[in-house]
DNA sequence: GTGTCGAGTTCCATCTAGTGGAACTCGATC
DNA sequence: GATCGAGTTCCACTAGATGGAACTCGACAC
């Protein structure tokens, strides 16, 4: 989105309230999605009206209960059947590059080693330059430890017999914080943070990396980095449909 | 909708937009997208980057042809999941019921508490008779404590300030155990157990309990009930999709 | 039957969000 | 180098969008 521009207020309320119904709360009165967007009733009326006649919303007549309308389906099915890991990731991606200015990866597993299937450069001139198509080995970097740490035992078990750089304790405490850190492992100077994404069955199938050099990774605001990739990639992971 | 009022002109003209990809039309330019709705190039600009930055519609870098975005298949996924959750759970509670002639109930979290949507009760003389619709904390209680659990730690934190009878470290404890027992917390002489109903997306969204008198509960075959609840627990929530 | 209350609706004065035309950039093509 | 079309940015203008106030209506308590 272009720097001059700011967003439509109106569509930006109107997305508000769609976004008001989630898992377990599928349906809402008046009062509760004005209390969700923090609206006044009157306005909140008036947005409300605009997607029900739309079918984005319906109300049910005998609760006054809104619920997603049938129109919500319908272009949900269309965007379900353009679905590509890649282009869902990439504007996710594209956000994170454009916190931080670090580059951003998306990899996958093929024959025993990751591939970087996407990616979002750095525009500063010191980066950790990394190519689409570009394989690495899983045992060592931080993407490649996540991608490790979600296989089969037996199939992580041999890499690991041919590579024991990194170790099952390690991909445990993975598993259980949900990222991990390279500190100049494959490259000296370059820390990389990953954490992995998963599909609509819950299943890892890639994962997502920043990386940069080390100097600008250091003091107060890692754990927000940190934070911030484990965010974006459950986000993509929803976008998947988990 | 009201006669009074009339449609929010941005939103509806941001769906509009939406309106025009079709089967076979799902990636357009912008100034097909112009075309498609007659309006200004800047126009159609605004609204398209409002979209794009709420990952309603997603850019494709190497065409820089648009596309819906993920956000559309999440909330068309919700829009279909739409379905009764009550509905779903009440064969499988009914069988749970068959099984031990106990009762068996279905809570979701409103308002900060917890409230019974369906309840399959048992026809023994001596039981624990509990209403839809009755509502009852999440701090105590085995079907509260489940939906404690899964709470954003936030929210839990703010509850279990005002009433400390549970700990964090109970709540990882039933995440980690997927059940949890209850020994008379709201009722003297009453025992539950209740385990996680989870969605599509894996998101907690209900609790199942089976409770009733302790006398009925003790024994051996207590941990088969265990086995049982969670194991009902999973098979609505596989019917869920998850 | 009356009074109260909360959800929701309607009205309208206010004003800034939203607009589109113009000027511009940029890459492809000739 | 000139041309063209897609797309971007700017900004003066105004009507669309807003929310507070007044209102309606149904549920509920007494």
């Amino acid at each position: 989105m272009s720097t001059s521009d700011t967003p439509v207020r109106s569509i930006e309320r109107a997305l508000d309230i769609l976004d008001c119904f989630k898992p377990g709360r599928l349906e809402l009165t008046l009062t509760e999605i004005a209390t969700g967007i923090e609206l006044a009733m009157s306005t909140t009326s008036r947005i409300v009206a605009t997607l029900e006649k739309r079918h984005y919303l319906s109300r049910n007549p005998d609760t006054q209960r809104y619920s997603l309308g049938s129109r919500i389906s319908q272009i949900g099915a269309l965007g379900l059947s353009n679905m590509d890991l890649r282009r869902v990731a990439l504007p996710f991606m594209k956000e994170l590059n454009a916190l931080y200015n670090e580059g951003v990866s998306l990899y996958i597993e093929r024959d025993e080693e990751r591939i970087c299937i996407e990616r979002v450069e750095s525009t500063l001139p010191l980066r950790r330059v990394i190519n689409v198509g570009d394989r690495h080995p899983l045992t060592r970097g931080a993407a490649g430890r996540v991608l490790l740490a979600y296989m089969p035992a037996d199939r992580r078990q041999a890499l690991l017999a041919k590579d024991p750089f990194t170790t099952e304790e390690s991909l445990a405490e993975l598993r259980h914080g949900g990222y991990t850190v390279s500190l100049g492992e494959r490259e000296e100077g370059v820390t990389s943070i990953a954490a992995p994404i998963q599909d609509a069955q819950c299943a890892v199938i890639a994962a997502l990396s920043m990386s940069g050099p080390s100097v600008r990774f250091e003091g107060s605001g890692f754990s927000d980095k940190i934070a911030k990739v484990k965010r974006t990639a459950e986000l993509i992971s929803n976008a998947l449909g988990r």
